[in-house]
DNA sequence: ACAAAAGTGTTCGGGATACACCCATGC
DNA sequence: GCATGGGTGTATCCCGAACACTTTTGT
């Protein structure tokens, strides 16, 4: 039973936060104050968890104190924990400024969701930082491994977006087909053919048609349609 | 930036090892030598991690540990970290007796691997107890909250499993067409068509036959296969 | 001869894919 | 009337599921 003693690694947690405004996919992250030297970097929202606090929990707290965000059902995907994943001196110095502890390793749980953007504010200000929506093909260089962090998670949300029928929820009240579309066409990352994916739809009786149509459109509007809650019939 | 002194919490992993025998599937379990007070409970393998250890490295010492167990490729599939995941008694018993402080809580990242039980000795002896398979299909009751993280780890294998096509080096390296659908039977926990199953196999070109025949059977022998490295052709 | 497992084909239905043209509206 | 996206049907292929009898060997 091998063991020491005084070795208290940092535990955190970081939020993938998805965010899908009709048309393009977004994460959330988190743009610190200017602390001088160059060390302007965006990262995702997380902290490290507090005693007798539960992951799910921590990663709800953090999310609200970070961004603002409330009841966002997220799923843990990954705990990044290797001893090197903090080398960059930057970051080293980020941690002195903000840790207790800074030079004990942290091991951090990752959780991501995937929410409609339409219902958080864009840019829920915070004492740390500003939170904003930065579009999935323009992620810059983000602190510490979070690059990594978020390749992951794009990877475990495309795998269970595809074996799941989840997701209907992130669209309005009522919507187009082609909205519908374009929300699975955003996550996939690929093209899908209209024809076939109506016809999808319509044999898995996801969704009902509703006798309204678009309106202010400058072409043939489009009918809405809304979720359909039970399957049957 | 929440956080609070002296805040330590134990980093464990743990190992859902499963075992395929030829039929069945099995996990690995330790049982402790008996230190009285029926406080005899089989565990998984599991530990510490150590200052300045990644986490795939610590299930890998873990594993070499507690069973003697080497090479063994494990997946990382979850972190469990609810504050109350340990209460009772007799975990808590435990806990002193073996762990320096073991009034605070245990986050465990819990990894799993799937392996050919004939390549490993059943009965590895160790210091700390005793390593034994144990029918998937019998575990007891384990200590901690361990029977919840042998389930979700066989959740995971199942899907996991149907998603890729591993798992043929659980086999001899030449085998019969039955014996690689018991393994799929033993880890889907379902039952397959004879017929069916040897189309999909021929079709997917996994596997190649050979010449040679089972021995020593009491019906007609088997023909033999062996794995396709490329599937080319 | 008998027991025990090996081995083998066909049919059916459903879902995935590929593909091209007319329709309704706002300007 | 023209630009813009909305909306529709058919043919093919592949896969999964269901299903029963003959063959080969050891004893």
């Amino acid at each position: 039973m091998s063991q020491q003693i005084e070795f208290a690694p940092n535990i955190s947690v970081d939020c993938v936060i998805f965010g899908f405004d009709g048309e393009n996919l977004n994460v959330l992250l988190i743009e610190e104050k200017d602390i001088g030297q160059g060390m302007l970097r965006k990262r995702l929202p997380g902290d490290l968890i507090l005693r007798g606090e539960g992951l799910d929990a921590a990663a709800d707290r953090v999310l609200w104190e970070l961004a603002s965000l409330k009841n966002v059902t997220m799923k843990q995907f990954h705990t990044f924990g290797e001893p090197d994943r903090v080398n960059d001196p930057k970051d080293k110095k980020w941690l002195e400024l903000y840790r207790k502890n800074p030079d004990e390793r942290v091991i951090t749980v990752a959780y991501y969701a995937l929410v409609k953007m339409a219902d958080f504010s864009p840019n829920p200000a915070s004492f740390a930082g500003e939170a904003l929506w930065q579009d999935i093909q323009e992620v810059p260089e983000l602190a510490f491994d979070h690059n990594e962090i978020v390749e992951v998670a794009l990877w475990k949300l495309q795998r269970h977006f595809e074996l799941n029928k989840s997701g209907y929820e992130l669209l309005p009240p009522k919507f187009t087909l082609n909205q519908l579309q374009q929300l699975h066409e955003a996550i996939t990352q690929e093209e899908l053919d209209k024809r076939n994916f109506r016809k999808k739809v319509v044999r898995e009786k996801l969704v009902e048609a509703t006798e309204e149509k678009q309106e202010g459109v400058l072409h043939k509007p489009a009918r809405l349609y809304r979720i359909k809650k039970s399957k049957q019939d």
